[in-house]
DNA sequence: CTAATAGTGTCTCTTAGACACTATAAA
DNA sequence: TTTATAGTGTCTAAGAGACACTATTAG
């Protein structure tokens, strides 16, 4: 079997996250060139073979030429496939999603906006889908390992982490069973300084421990979430 | 930013699994033309754009003309990419992996065979890491699912299926515990026959309810298992 | 002082695991 | 009868959720 075959389109597409306001929160990059130039999509592109040493470099290089972010949490969602997907032909696209702290991005060359995931806007291509798909990723993980801490800044209090996974998880959690579960896992560590943001008794900061950067950790049981709001379907 | 880039060639590749004498195995069939004419690989094929409407009908094609099997448990696994997996040049495949019961295989054009996943073959290209990345799914999704109930024939005992979990998982589970949380997942109906295998009392028969093929249920905690074999790396 | 948030002690109820028990067949 | 497997009853220990309690700051 020879590949006579039209090879399909290649593109990788990126779901970048983050949490502004207590709210979860996803990119759009205005395009530069056709097919919808001037429109506002999820940051992508074409895989350089000659360039990327997989289609995970891919989107690193996509991430960082398109939305000014450097090594963030990176993970494979699927491939979304299809012969209308992309008005240009037969395509498959290796889409990826990544999660920053809010204040962890650099100047762009072309113009970015951060949209609530909770809106509902209409995106082109099938970048609904896909947006979608990241957004439930990360919830289901988040229900079981330490996924959200991706999304903190570099020191945190346990009240913030707490209020991440709420947002994530759509409900709210218990205090004292969140950090029962939380110390469990043994990846924060204290940093010897206080914080008096709330005004009232100052709470301890946390970190990551480094060994938490060799991979996310998983919670040996799931979040039982109260059903409260639950946004998004 | 015009796709003056080359394209990158797309493969489809499949690791159907099933479960012979109590052993999870894997299916590898020999290869009709170049590269490694008459070697052993997964069976996978080329993207037709002309005719797959998207790469999961790629890999149900490929499926059913490489192993003859139709319609069984398939879900997308991941893309494996990059310059040096296929020698054939910068290459993405789009790896999906396939649940079958043992005796639900038709005759095939070319020679098929089963294969024990616990044996290290060496295999071709990446394959490898494709089959333990199969692997590493089903086990995953079986601590707390109810995948598994897709290796088994039309009706089962209970013990039946509890030797399926305990083969995936590599273990062995606590005959209640395990009953108990079968029969929460309201998944199974009696079926009005007995079966007398084991020699000795009959056993009750079952089959997966019709709501059951709309997708897999998740149980509500993951299986302890005791820490016994748990092979494979 | 009060208000507000951080952090802890502890009770209860659920449930997984363990395991003994009964049930029903073959030989 | 014995033996082997199917299926159930039930105890116990662990742990999640609930929530009240103490601790520490601001005003």
């Amino acid at each position: 079997m020879k590949s006579s075959y039209p090879r399909p389109l290649v593109t990788v597409d990126v779901v970048l996250l983050t949490l502004l306001g207590g709210e979860l929160h996803f990119l759009l990059a205005r395009r530069e060139s056709p097919p919808h130039e001037g429109e506002w999509t999820l940051p992508g592109g074409w895989v350089h073979p000659e360039e990327d040493d997989s289609t995970l470099a891919s989107a690193r290089r996509i991430l960082q030429a398109k939305a000014g972010v450097i090594s963030p949490y990176l993970e494979q969602l699927q491939a979304f496939s299809g012969p209308s997907r992309d008005s240009r032909g037969w395509s498959v696209s290796i889409a990826y999603y990544a999660l920053v702290p809010a204040d962890l991005t650099a100047p762009t060359p072309a113009p970015v906006k951060w949209f609530p995931v909770a809106d509902h806007q209409p995106l082109l291509f099938d970048h609904k889908e896909i947006l979608q798909a990241a957004v439930a990723r990360l919830r289901s993980k988040t229900m079981y390992s330490s996924l959200p801490c991706y999304l903190m800044p570099e020191q945190f209090t346990l009240t913030q982490l707490q209020r991440v996974y709420e947002s994530v998880l759509g409900g709210s959690l218990d205090k004292r069973s969140f950090r029962r579960r939380i110390e469990e896992l043994e990846l924060l560590q204290e940093v010897p300084g206080q914080v008096a943001i709330g005004g009232h008794r100052p709470a301890q900061l946390f970190q990551l421990m480094p060994s938490a950067y060799e991979g996310i950790t998983f919670l040996g049981r799931v979040f039982d979430v109260t059903p409260s709001a639950r946004a998004l379907g």
